[in-house]
Order: structure tokens, then sequence, then C-alpha cells
DNA sequence: CAAATATATATCGGTCCCGAGGTATGATCA
DNA sequence: TGATCATACCTCGGGACCGATATATATTTG
């Protein structure tokens, strides 16, 4: 489940611009660290599969630093497979929530205001659904399996949240999808 | 990770009543299947060590259904366990929110509303310390790291998210430590 | 009547992932 | 000058977890 969400993270940042794998670990911290910390045995195994798949390339700089740096770049290959993992995210659900945000964190990589409405739309599709979070089947979890005021509680933050990015994404899309009018700065 | 949430729900649904497996598991299912499914390869194991540990224990059901059931009973050392989880939450940080989130489905098992209360301060300084969430060491991850609208977005809906329950514990709290008078209901 | 589905419990192989440790150098500080 | 820390990369053992599978019966559906 990690991989998903950390192989996303490091096609993302690379596609900014090349890095070394320790600066890679300080902004894929900063990024999922207080969601979701990802050890040393995890992120350098993902570089080697990674570089070994041809999304990226390693090259030794000796001298630069303290330790010998193995920079780290984006191949078309790689930037390719970003592209597709921000176009065609397969799984938009609850327990992929850590997904979404590190997939969201990188969507401004679709060049396309069209395609990142596209995508949004999706999001807003499923958290539309009856079947989505607390819903069991189609029948809504209310009352009677939440009767005491902590599971209410419960029920009142999710609600807040998912009304928070309902109308964030309402009036993104609103604002992607109005033509820019040509010309101006 | 799973493990702890896992067992905080098995405990909590057993200090209601004694259940079989197949039951548990459509609980457990209801109550975390939406926000991490649980398989069978961990249910029943979890099961299996628990009652390894003496907080359950197991009796065998033959000719109630249409398999053989064995039906699950809290012990009272799993009883005292269940309490000693929810009055001493070792993690309450945002890696460990769904664990925060099934502490609070079974907060109502301490019984003094003053024990409750102790909880939620917990959880409430955890929320306003400055170092909880998209915060970087003391310096807060704004406008430099989070330049494009998903990224805002992003924090948008995490500030909506922290601030819904910051205002739930508050007011809850605030009810929980007003004395009952006496004699009334 | 046959097939499929729901009930019900459990094991096992294999993968994913983390924590700990290993190696090495430059910088800082007492 | 010696200790300690930050930089920098990587491996390995082991535990947690999932998916698949096994088994067996009652009920529903075609």
């Amino acid at each position: 489940m990690i991989t998903v969400m950390l192989e996303l993270a490091i096609l993302g940042f690379l596609r900014d611009q090349p890095l070394h794998g320790y600066d890679l670990r300080r902004r894929v911290a900063a990024l999922m660290g207080h969601v979701r910390p990802v050890a040393d045995g995890t992120l350098y195994p993902a570089i080697k599969r990674m570089a070994e798949a041809g999304w990226l390339t390693r090259k030794d700089e000796p001298g630069t630093a303290a330790a010998p740096r193995r920079t780290l770049y984006l191949t078309p290959e790689g930037r390719a497979e970003l592209e597709h993992r921000l176009r065609e995210p397969d799984e938009l659900d609850i327990s992929d929530e850590n997904r979404w945000f590190t997939l969201l964190a990188f969507l401004r990589h679709l060049d396309e205001p069209k395609e990142q409405a596209a995508v949004l739309r999706r999001r807003l599709a499923f958290l539309e659904e009856p079947t989505s979070f607390f819903y069991d089947g189609d029948r809504p979890m209310g009352a009677e399996e939440f009767p005491d005021p902590f599971r209410q509680g419960l029920l009142t933050i999710a609600h807040a949240t998912s009304q928070a990015e309902l109308s964030w994404l309402h009036t993104t899309i609103t604002t992607l999808e109005t033509p820019q009018p040509p010309g101006l700065a």
C-alpha cells in the first residue's frame, strides 16, 4: 500500500528536479511523514526497483559531499509513468485517503487544466456516491450503530471533512473549467 | 499497525456482548472496513492470539448454526486490558488517525465522564501543539512548499478537519466536565 | 433438483515493510 | 584532538499482513 504512494511521490519530486536519495528522503518525509512515515529500508529499495524499471537513472557524483552521492534523474519513461498514474488513478476510496492526498500534491504535473479537472471530477463522483463512507451497503450508519456521543463525534468530524473537500472540489473544478481569456499575462 | 486497532475493536465489541467470530468479523468490517479492510487471515489469528493472552475465552457451540460456532467471551483480564488501552493511549498522532477513531468508538467503556474527558484533553493537547500537522519542526508548511492550488486545497481540507475536531472536542469536554446535578432522571 | 450463496472457522505461502545495523566521510564543538 | 553529529547509501532478518485455499452445512434461487 505504501509502495503506491511512495512511488508517486518519488516520480513527482523528480519531475521538479533531479535529486539525490538523501534529499528525496527529506522531501518525502516532509510530504507524508506525519501521515505515514517511510523508513530507509523502504525508500532505498524503492529507488533501486524504480531504476531497474527504467523510470529513473542514477549518476554517481564522488567528491560532491561528505559521502558519495547518487543523483537521480527522471527518464522520459518515468515521466510517462507519472502522468499515467495521475490521469488514471485506480483507487480513490477512503482506505486510500493518503494516496489521494499524495496524488493531489502532484496533480499540477498534468499540464492541461481540463485534465486536472477531470481527475477532480472522478474524486467528486466517488465522494457523492451514497455508498462511500459510513454507509453499509445502501443503509447509512447512523443513530443505532453510533449511539454514544463519541461515535456521534466521529460522524460529525467525518461529515465536516467530507463537506470541506466537496466544497473545495466544486470551486476548484469551476475555476479550472472556466476558459482563460487568451492574451492575459 | 493494524493489530493495535483490530485488538481494540475486538475488546470493545466483546465488552458489549459475547460474539462468535463471524459476527465479530461483520462488526469490525462495519466499523473500519471503509478505512482499513481486515482480512480473515488477520482476524482469526488475532482471536487466537488474544485467547492465548487470556483476554478472551472460546466456547464451542455445535449444532447452533450451519457450521460449528465458537462463541467468544471477554475475560476480566480482557476487560482490564481494554480499559487500560482506553485510558493510556500511547499514540495520538496523525499517522495513527485510524487508531484514534477506533478508540473514540469505544470510549464509552470508560464509565467515568471525568476519565473520558481526560482522554479527549490529551488528544486536544496534541492537536493544539504547533508541531502537529503540516509543520516541519517549528516552521509551518505553507506557501513555499505548497505553491499550487492542489496543495493549497490539501491544506484547506486538513485545516477544516482539524477545526471540526477541535470544536467538537471543546464542547464535548465541557459537557463531560459539567457536574451532573444528582437526583435527576 | 442442482447450483449458487451464506454461514463459519482456520491455515499457509509469500510479499511487503520496518528497525536495526553497517560503512564511510566531513563538520562542529568541547 | 577526540567525540559527536550530519550527510549519504544500503542490506538483512524477521514480523505483520493478505490472498488463496480448505472444509462443511443450511438456505436460497433458477
